[in-house]
DNA sequence: TAGGCCATGTAATGTGTTACATGATTAG
DNA sequence: CTAATCATGTAACACATTACATGGCCTA
């Protein structure tokens, strides 16, 4: 049901579904992600719930607008959630998955091709964050306690995805190393 | 599909549907894990694809064992799957959603509490890990490039649980600093 | 004798992606 | 004129969890 409570979170002003996936990117982006095709029945589905209201407006550009605002059950129903224990989801990451089975190739090399791409992958998403984290960084300082509570809370998930990134990224540079040792104690002919 | 290819993969040897799900814990368990429910289905259909091939075998306690075996087919899917580019999902983290909208509580004691729970969850997890991490050390010595081509793998996708969870513990000691810091800074009343 | 493990599955529901369908406005 | 953005939605499919249903064997 999270979906749902971060449709609840980002409605602190009245938005449309189209505002929400747009909002998606400039806030939660990094830790979820949400289609338009999903987000309207949900959005539909809230306001039956009598979470959300919604007003149809007259838009300069394309068809009318459906702009939803937060009632006070779904601010209530907000705070529950956020007062819940963690909700600590599986993980699943399939690229680990091609690795643990990479020994079927027999070819230490294909992995080695393989964790490059990966590297690169996460490389250029930490810096994605990194620049995120630089924009912040100019506009309040680099002191994030003394950050507004929303600053504060939005400064410390972003600083969550660059550790976790980061540490993705050593872990490559990591397994290259000790890839290219593993080749240079049983080299392999070049295929 | 990524079920599908890890069915595949954890199947170097024949196994029933119960076996393999017990298999997940010991091998991919850190970074996926499936139902039962969702298994057998899967294996029935992988069967009528061609890349599996099951028979019924007695078996000393419970109802007959139904045995998949990889056929060529199968072994053939696995091998083009480990050779695709890294599948990087979408990464969701419930979490991290509740900790950016709990500046909602204007409680920063909150976000505290949360964050101290969430640190046991993972430190827990890591604690896991690095048991596992440990077995393998005393069996197989702790240069992982003279490992087995399957252990090398194995432990590489182990090394990245590990990298990646002690980085969200040490983010979580981060921030809860910077909220003690906070909380110094400008004191709120004790609920 | 009670509870856990062995062993199979189905049904219902929830969650998320891809594809389809429509059409106006605006910037290059 | 063409592509992007604005703006709504439905339908089909894929993937995953929870609940239900069954029943024998073994251990405490």
């Amino acid at each position: 049901m999270s979906l749902d409570h971060i449709l609840l979170g980002l409605l602190r002003e009245p938005a449309t579904g189209y505002d929400l996936k747009n909002a998606f990117r400039e806030s939660v982006g990094h830790f979820w992600s949400a289609e338009l095709s999903q987000i309207y029945p949900t959005l539909k589905r809230l306001e039956q719930q009598g979470l959300l209201r919604s007003r149809l407006e007259p838009s300069p550009k394309g068809p009318n607008r459906r702009v939803y605002t937060l009632t006070e059950e779904g601010r209530a129903e907000l705070l529950r959630w956020i007062g819940d224990d963690p909700v600590v989801g599986t993980e699943r990451f399939a690229y680990l998955a091609q690795i643990y089975f990479m020994d079927a190739t027999g070819d230490i090399r294909q992995t080695r091709r393989f964790l490059t791409s990966l590297r690169d992958h996460m490389a250029r998403w930490l810096a994605d964050l990194r620049a995120i984290e630089g924009e912040i960084v100019a506009a309040h300082g680099d002191v994030p306690e003394q950050y507004s509570d929303a600053g504060f809370h939005q400064f410390a998930t972003l600083r969550m995805g660059l550790c976790s990134i980061e540490s993705k990224v050593t872990w490559c540079d990591e397994t290259l190393a000790a890839i290219d040792r593993r080749l240079a104690l049983r080299p392999e002919p070049v295929s």
